[in-house]
RNA sequence: GCGGAGAUGCCGGAGUGGUCAAACGGAUCACGUUUAGGCCGUGAUGGCUUAGUGCCUACGAAGGUUCGAAUCCUUCUCUCCGCACCA
């Protein structure tokens, strides 16, 4: 049944993970005389459900270039941890009884297990755990640090809130606007003072250091677009005596303002309120339910009038001020003016509750003149991508680019080309002549009327914009009406003009405003860091003193009913640091990205019980030189962990505050591996693979190889298990050769071959082209199949390279050829240049050639013959003579093959086709 | 809604202007090996054609640029992913 050599990888597998651990051969320290390498990949959230096949992915990618830059003589730091804090824990202690640090204890027990089984080359030594005091303690050590430095405040802020549990709820364990454990209740908006971080500080520098950093391009999109910086004004509206800041990218549009609306969660907002409207905004607030954005684009634009009118700092006019739904709350000051005319949320929102809408930009009308000659062709053009439409003697051209149909007006037709406002009003004109090579600008009246006259008139529209069936805003920039002074202005013209017409009543600047939000790091939750901080009935707020820390979590605790920190009494009720007296301690607890900010510094130093790191040792391994995750992390933790490097450095925590400046040179996103029916791995779907289950079956080696072969490691692919198969054949094959292939010298076309792979999969692995990398492996490895004998070093060279892939098996291959090192701790094989023969590069081909010419020939003569020819000649020019060899043709054609070179004397040629040959092409007779 | 990625032969996937009917793996078929099957080896797998050749049709769809397109441009269709209390 079994084949004889059948790879026996449990047992290779565990000695050589045994080994590795007994000598310590992943353990580093720093050596200022090596060069150092940090690779790093995003450390795990420990569940119970173990490692699964992502985190496999992730880890082997790492674990990869780890063991590559190693062998290339680096000093490489690649170690561990894990994030473990976190609400599944605690879901799972209201669920299931369990205590959260049990869960967890569990849940990384196995994850150990499996990541050493996997083969992973980390320095186990340095593992850090997010939810150990240790560990925790600097969290809180660098929250006071920050609190000391004014990058933390307190402020107001909605949160989920279920009456039944007594408590507030993540966004996910929010469904439909329900409770996650009680479907009958709805969840509240409830405002409570938080604890945020003021990430926005470094807002201009986290996104003026984006090009600095060598990361996938849509990764620092994405990053720009979180920062998102905009320009625009800000305007003070008056109410009720009470002046209220507003800000706009669109100050042009002031005068179409007819309405204001507020943020439904704005903490100020009954302010605002009158006592008439308060019952209408109290019921619509509880009718919001959540304050997830994805929920909130789902519904409709709501709000309800609060009774309060603001004053439009421009017009006088009066305006009702609206609570809605759809204004956030974060962004900006939580209010907005609305101009329905010229926004699509605020046109939706006024058609909704009949508010006026007064339109105050119009549209640019560009009118073309086309020579009548050219128009048809012009038409042709045209058409392709817009809708022409002919109307008071003017063809209207419909497109989504109007720019484009300039450009192929300017290109292709000669004619004229001029730009008029949709009134009669020229706004710009351009003459455009194409046969003298010249433009001219006209703007006179009298030129505009001349211009008007010439050739036939295409006026091109973006949209159609007939206000009184107006189904949607015009949101694009053009030409004012209806607003005084301002009239006849282009709307980039006007947003200055208008400031300033602003600052001049001071009510109103300029100013930068930031999508990316402060940090809101407080949780009504028990698995996390708890914030070190006291409240004293007669200090008010006082830091825990740090000598005092770590503020330890207790271990007793009550589940399912409120904050289980809330209800402990041992640990809220605390005497004031600084007076003794009556105090309370804060109960909530870190955002877990908090403990993920910063990881990295602790690996360099993980035992100091002193510090939270040395310096020096973060100032020897920092920055991280390739940083490994899935694009989930885009933007929240690769943010943070900026930030906080940067506060840091601020701070004064490094040596050298220049190469502090980023965390992460390079990133690598690897790709989403998907079940086999292409869908997400998830258990209701059931196509889970388990990685311990697979390296049951097949081995580690083989899993690892397989799982770099589905794909370009940065592309999402679909797990399949017949690509393990494959692998696992490779891996056996391999074994097999070892134990039959005779060393001795290597054949010039074997060593040309092994220096050319070494010098591409070298390149290949720098760049994490690894599927790429395998191939050229296993055609390295069939080459050596063919040959007779190969040289020991070139044998050693091939295991080298495979090891990275295939730790165990080259580990175990390495030492039956008599090695006594490690080949995790070899040096990667040398290209030597002058050893690459692209001639035999060529003649390979040829031979290839040929032997594909054979074939079709046996396979016509069976069609014509019905029968199989039995043996083949060649006849080659002599000094290629060397490259047909009889014995690998003939054990490839499975036929006799007699080479012949083509001046033999005595050579058998029954039909004289060995005239034909040519140089590369030797003649073929089969009979 | 905003933002991002992608579509290649029976399947998974390489491939970014000619050397592409397109790497490599899988699957299937044929032959060899074998008592047989499996494993293993060799070859084939768009169509027609041919003693080692030539032609046609092909890379989501439709157009375009070019001497030349899987590759560049335009429009369309479809799929996937991220979006601040999940980590």
């Amino acid at each position: 049944m079994v084949k004889e050599s059948k790879l026996d990888f449990l047992v290779i597998e565990k000695k050589w993970q045994k080994e590795w651990e007994k000598k310590k051969v992943f353990e580093v320290k720093e050596n200022t005389k090596k060069k150092k390498y940090y690779v790093l990949e995003m450390f795990p959230y420990p569940s119970s459900s173990g490692l699964h096949m992502g985190h496999a992915l992730n880890y082997t990618i790492g674990d990869i270039y780890a063991r590559f830059m190693r062998m290339n003589k680096f000093n490489v730091l690649y170690p561990m941890g894990y994030d473990a804090f976190g609400l599944p824990a605690e879901n799972a202690a209201i669920k299931a009884k369990e205590h959260p640090k049990k869960y967890t204890e569990n849940s990384m027990k196995s994850f150990i297990m499996q990541q050493k089984a996997l083969g992973l080359s980390y320095d186990w030594n340095r593992k850090v755990v997010t939810c150990e005091p240790e560990y925790y303690k600097w969290n809180q050590y660098f929250f006071l640090k920050f609190l000391e430095n004014g990058l933390v405040y307190r402020k107001k802020a909605g949160v989920n809130f279920c009456r039944k549990c007594n408590t507030v709820l993540a966004n996910e364990q929010v469904h439909n606007g329900k409770c996650w454990r009680h479907s009958d209740t709805e969840v509240e908006i409830k405002q409570l003072e938080q604890w945020f971080i003021k990430t926005t500080n470094y807002a201009d520098e986290l996104l003026r250091d984006i090009p600095k950093l060598q990361w996938p391009e849509r990764i620092k999109t994405m990053q720009e677009n979180w920062i998102g910086k905009s320009y625009g004004t800000e305007i003070l509206f008056e109410i009720n005596g009470k002046k209220w800041p507003i800000f706009t990218t669109r100050p042009d549009t002031i005068f179409g303002v007819t309405f204001m609306v507020v943020s439904a969660q704005h903490p100020r907002l009954m302010e605002l309120v009158t006592e008439k409207q308060k019952k209408d905004v109290n019921n619509f607030i509880k009718k919001i339910k959540s304050t997830k954005q994805e929920d909130m684009d789902k519904f409709d634009k709501e709000g309800v009038f609060t009774g309060s009118y603001a004053v439009n700092p421009l017009t006088d006019e009066k305006i009702p001020v609206y609570a809605g739904n759809f204004v956030v709350a974060d962004y900006g000051s939580g209010m907005v003016m609305a101009v329905p005319a010229h926004d699509q949320r605020d046109f939706d929102f006024a058609k909704k509750y009949k508010i006026p809408i007064k339109r105050v930009i119009e549209e640019d009308t560009k009118v073309i003149t086309i020579e009548e000659s050219l128009k048809p062709e012009f038409y042709k053009e045209v058409e392709k991508f817009a809708k022409i439409i002919n109307k008071d003697g003017l063809s209207y051209i419909y497109a989504n680019n109007i720019d484009k149909v300039f450009d192929i007006a300017k290109d292709k037709f000669i004619g004229d080309l001029w730009y008029i406002h949709s009134e009669g009003k020229v706004k710009k004109i351009m003459f455009h002549a194409k046969k003298e090579n010249k433009i001219f600008y006209w703007n006179t009246e009298r030129e505009i009327e001349e211009a008007k006259k010439y050739g036939r008139k295409i006026g091109i529209k973006e949209e159609q914009l007939d206000f009184n069936e107006l189904r949607e805003a015009y949101t694009a920039n053009g030409i004012l009406i209806n607003s005084k002074g301002f009239n006849d202005l282009d709307s980039e013209e006007a947003k200055e003009h208008i400031t300033k017409a602003l600052e001049f009543k001071k009510l109103g600047s300029k100013k930068v405003q930031y999508k990316l939000r402060d940090w809101l790091i407080s949780r009504q939750r028990y698995w996390g860091t708890p914030i070190p901080v006291i409240y004293c009935e007669k200090c008010g707020m006082v830091p825990v003193p740090e000598s005092q820390l770590p503020v330890k979590l207790p271990e007793k605790v009550k589940f399912g009913k409120g904050n289980p920190l809330e209800t402990n009494k041992a640990f809220v009720n605390v005497k004031c640091p600084k007076c003794k007296g009556k105090a309370r301690r804060e109960t909530d607890t870190m955002d877990t990205f908090f403990d993920s900010s910063w990881y990295f510094l602790r690996y360099e130093d993980n035992k100091n019980k002193k510090q939270a790191f040395d310096k020096k040792k973060v100032d020897y391994w920092m920055p991280i030189d390739q940083y490994i995750g899935g694009a989930e992390h885009a933007v929240m933790h690769l943010i943070y962990a900026r930030f906080f490097t940067k506060a840091l450095r601020d701070l004064g925590f490094f040596i050298n505050k220049d190469k502090m400046d980023e965390p992460f040179m390079k990133l690598f996103n690897q790709g989403m591996l998907h079940g086999n029916d292409g869908n997400k791995m998830s258990k209701s779907l059931g196509n889970v693979i388990n990685p311990i289950e697979m390296i049951d079956k097949y081995g580690s080696d083989s899993l690892r190889l397989a799982l770099m072969s589905f794909a370009s490691s940065d592309k999402d692919t679909n797990w399949d298990e017949k690509v393990l198969i494959g692998s696992y054949k490779f891996m056996n094959k391999i074994q097999d050769l070892f134990k039959k292939i005779s060393k001795g010298k290597s054949s010039p076309r074997m060593e040309s071959k092994i220096n050319k792979t070494v010098k591409e999969i070298s390149e290949e692995i720098k760049d994490f082209r690894y599927n790429i990398a395998i191939i050229k492996l296993r055609s390295l490895f069939e080459m050596i199949e063919q040959e007779q004998e190969v040289a020991k070093k070139d044998l050693e060279s091939f295991l080298k390279m495979l090891s990275v892939f295939a730790p165990h098996i080259s580990e175990e291959l390495w030492h039956k050829m008599g090695n006594k090192d490690f080949i995790s701790l070899a040096e990667w094989p040398k290209v030597d240049e002058t050893k690459i023969d692209l001639k035999l590069e060529q003649q390979e081909e040829n031979l290839e050639k040929t032997v594909s010419d054979i074939v079709n020939i046996l396979r016509i003569i069976k069609e014509k013959q019905g029968k199989d020819a039995e043996k083949v000649y060649l006849y080659v020019i002599p000094n290629e003579k060397s490259s047909y060899n009889e014995g690998i043709l003939s054990k490839r054609l499975n036929k006799e093959v007699k080479v012949f070179a083509v001046n033999d004397k005595n050579k058998y040629d029954p039909e004289n086709k060995a005239g034909k040959a040519k140089p590369g092409r030797p003649a073929i007779y089969i009979e």
